[in-house]
DNA sequence: CTTCCACCGGAAGTACCGGTAA
DNA sequence: TTACCGGTACTTCCGGTGGAAG
């Protein structure tokens, strides 16, 4: 009977504690501790450029820089809170809004979801942005303080849907009479300041600061301080940290990534019982994150991008790879297989280079010279049964 | 040096959906 | 209710283009 698997669970999950996880929480992607090992170079210069808003001044714009996983997100949190924290104290009107761009990636929602860090109510859909705009700037100037806005990966934003809101922002100043709005940037990609209005680019950037990758060592400490407060005491031991460490520091020393090794290696030491996670469990942990990446991807797609991905795997384990007219004629087959109506050669060219994006099939657009120009479609060869099975129609 | 293939990818527009505001 | 808004998914049209072949 159902109620009694779930009963069972329930039972066995709550009558003992986890002998594993003291507190799971602080392994979360999202959880933000109370020092940050190796980042405080960048939070004294964050700081300093952001800290003059308790004098009443409206601190220089700032663009941070730095891989994935760099703690870049996590210093603009921490800083950002700390200065919220003590403007209370001494009654100076401080906020702060935080936005990822790539989760929240239209200008409508991002303009909202910053619009309403000031106790405004905004609806998810029905008015018009430059309403929005207008509410926005007219809570502003009646509270009369400082607004600091973090936009998180805004290299996806602005790729996707221009630097119309950016150019606003930048110059939102201007509109206001007595509150002040300053930005910080937040992007994984150097080269996009480059393709910026020239306006935004000088204004954006007043301020800027890189963050380097960690190494192992550093990603090393940065584990070792989690795992303390994380696991009960005896479950994991240096050496499957150092491990944790050095795969995430081959992977350009994403320290997300090394905690989330961590989490689910613990996940999965749990699940089977044991008492102690070892490198076992993270090697299975790591195949478990990729694979969750792809179905989660996968299954999220729309219907005709399931149909070409189909095409493509279909295509590729005959051929090894195809272009993009390949492709179509594939998808053509494949959707009328399947009963429905195919889109133009157009639409699957862009929903090819969107598949490639996500990650799932690589897209590269090369010359053959007489033989034209158009995207090369591969999958690489140890992704091609996953997606196989992952694709269901 | 020119030609010309097989597309690329921008622009503008359509249809639909779920939502708001008055 | 009606007019309007933005997001998504798509179409139509079309000027461009890198580089091997001639």
């Amino acid at each position: 009977m159902v109620e009694d698997i779930i009963d069972e669970i329930i039972q066995s999950r709550l009558k003992k504690r986890s002998r594993i996880f003291k507190s799971k929480e602080i392994l979360h992607p999202d959880y933000i501790p109370e020092t940050l090992p190796h980042r405080e170079n960048e939070i004294r210069k964050l700081a300093e450029i952001i800290v003059v808003a308790l004098r009443g001044e409206r601190p220089s714009n700032v663009l941070i820089y730095g891989l994935t996983g760099t703690g870049k997100t996590a210093v603009a949190k921490y800083v950002t809170k700390k200065i919220a924290e003590k403007a209370s104290m001494l009654n100076a009107k401080f906020l702060y809004a935080y936005v990822n761009t790539r989760k929240t990636d239209t200008t409508y929602r991002v303009l909202a979801s910053i619009a309403r860090t000031t106790g405004l109510r905004i609806p998810p859909t029905g008015i018009a942005i430059s309403e929005v705009y207008r509410r926005y700037i007219q809570a502003l100037d009646k509270w009369g303080g400082l607004h600091v806005v973090v936009l998180d990966e805004i290299d996806y934003y602005v790729r996707k849907g221009g630097d119309d809101l950016l150019y606003k922002l930048v110059r939102i100043n201007e509109d206001l009479e007595k509150a002040r709005v300053a930005i910080i940037g937040i992007t994984n990609d150097i080269n996009f300041v480059e393709n910026l209005d020239p306006r935004v680019k000088s204004s954006l950037g007043e301020e800027e600061i890189v963050f380097p990758p960690y190494n192992a060592e550093q990603l090393r400490d940065i584990l070792k301080q989690r795992a303390e407060k994380a696991f009960v005491e005896g479950v994991i031991s240096d050496d499957v940290i150092a491990y944790c460490a050095g795969l995430a520091a081959r992977e350009h020393g994403d320290a997300r990534r090394a905690l989330d090794l961590l989490r689910i290696a613990g996940e999965i030491a749990e699940r089977e019982g044991a008492s102690k996670i070892t490198v076992e469990h993270v090697k299975k942990a790591s195949i478990e994150l990729e694979l969750g990446r792809i179905y989660q991807a996968v299954t999220t797609l729309p219907l005709h991008a399931k149909l070409v991905l189909r095409a493509v795997i279909d295509l590729v384990k005959k051929k090894g790879s195809g272009t993009t007219g390949e492709v179509y004629s594939w998808y053509v087959k494949t959707a009328e297989n399947y009963g429905y109506e195919p889109l133009t050669q157009r639409r699957i060219s862009e929903i090819l280079t969107e598949l490639d994006m996500i990650g799932l099939i690589n897209a590269v657009v090369v010359s053959r010279g007489r033989y034209g120009k158009t995207k090369i479609v591969k999958i690489p060869a140890e992704m091609i049964e996953v997606l196989d099975s992952a694709v269901s129609i």
